[in-house]
DNA sequence: GCCAACGTTGGC
DNA sequence: GCCAACGTTGGC
């Protein structure tokens, strides 16, 4: 069988609460305490082996700082049912689980980030929904024209 | 620290 | 089903 396109996303993470030098330390993490419908639908429609721009917020300078891969796929989230989790769901239940995620994988480290400020000068929202002014989303889609020309000018990542 | 944006909750 | 109140995100 044909291996799939991959699809490319970009997923937030505070630095200081999950940055990409845990995730080079761990390879792997649950991608889990997402608690948007719309950041969950986003990862219910990922696929092994799509690909996904590390983005640092709440920091300065908020920036595209690294590559994963999306490792597996369709995974309940465990903190839900973690009383003692800032993410503990009481609504959610482990027969109706309400929350799900993914596992991703490290890719590598951008030589070079790139910055929300120089992303908007590059970008229109239509092309990197980032820049959008008030966007609070976690994850998001990003077109595969956009992708390509992210990874032309980040270079090849440094595992 | 401020506050704009916007998702969620709950009263009606 | 509307919408006001509230809470959170995250840039600045």
């Amino acid at each position: 069988m044909a291996q799939q396109e991959p699809n490319y996303w970009l997923m937030k993470s505070e630095p200081d609460v999950y940055g990409i030098n845990h995730l080079k330390q761990e390879v792997l993490t649950l991608w889990d305490g997402i608690r948007n419908y719309q950041a969950r639908n986003f990862m219910r429609s990922m696929q092994v082996g799509d690909k996904a721009f590390f983005y640092h917020s709440n920091c300065k300078p908020p920036s595209i700082v690294g590559l994963m891969e999306v490792s597996k796929t369709g995974l309940i989230d465990p903190t839900q049912f973690d009383e003692n989790s800032k993410y503990f769901d009481e609504k959610s239940s482990r027969g109706k689980p309400r929350w799900d995620c993914v596992q991703m994988k490290y890719v590598g480290i951008f030589n070079q980030s790139i910055s929300l400020e120089e992303l908007r000068e590059i970008y229109t929202p239509e092309k990197l929904q980032v820049v959008k002014r008030g966007n609070r989303l976690s994850i998001m889609p990003v077109l595969k024209t956009t992708a390509n020309d992210l990874l032309k000018r980040l270079g090849k990542p440094i595992v």
